[in-house]
DNA sequence: GGCATGACACTGA
DNA sequence: ATCAGTGCCATGC
């Protein structure tokens, strides 16, 4: 057993990951990592792909929401895209044929936590 | 420990 | 605005 990164730890910081994930509201979007940060892990966007790819098909976590820094989806061309694609679009969200997502209108800004 | 891979981010052209 | 190159971190072999 390695004691250098305990399952336990990794199963927490997964979980403080998709609460910061389920505080995202509907009809807006956010970064990998923005997400990340947001969980208190800076600079772990990529991390943070990893575990929404490792999200069951059936969870009800807001994964849709989660866009690259570009306001671009970043699943590959695929059902899976087209999917995030739909899932925002009945959300309000305006995506456009390259899968562009207008972060201006649509980023989510986290509330200061009582500064 | 070294090397390759990935639902990323940033910069320069 | 879009593409290519480079950097960062975690994972798996």
């Amino acid at each position: 057993m390695s004691d250098t990164s305990p399952n336990h730890l990794q199963t927490d910081a997964r979980q403080r990951l998709y609460t910061a994930l389920a505080g995202i509201p509907a009809g807006y979007v956010i970064s990998y990592g923005q997400l990340a940060a947001l969980a208190g892990f800076t600079r772990r966007a990529r991390w943070a792909g990893q575990v929404l790819k490792h999200l069951p098909a059936d969870t009800r976590l807001p994964w849709h929401r989660v866009v690259n820094a570009q306001g671009k989806i970043s699943l590959p061309p695929g059902p899976a895209a087209e999917r995030q694609k739909a899932l925002l679009e009945a959300e309000g969200v305006m995506v456009s044929d390259s899968l562009r997502i207008n972060l201006r209108q649509y980023a989510w800004i986290p509330p200061l936590s009582d500064g």
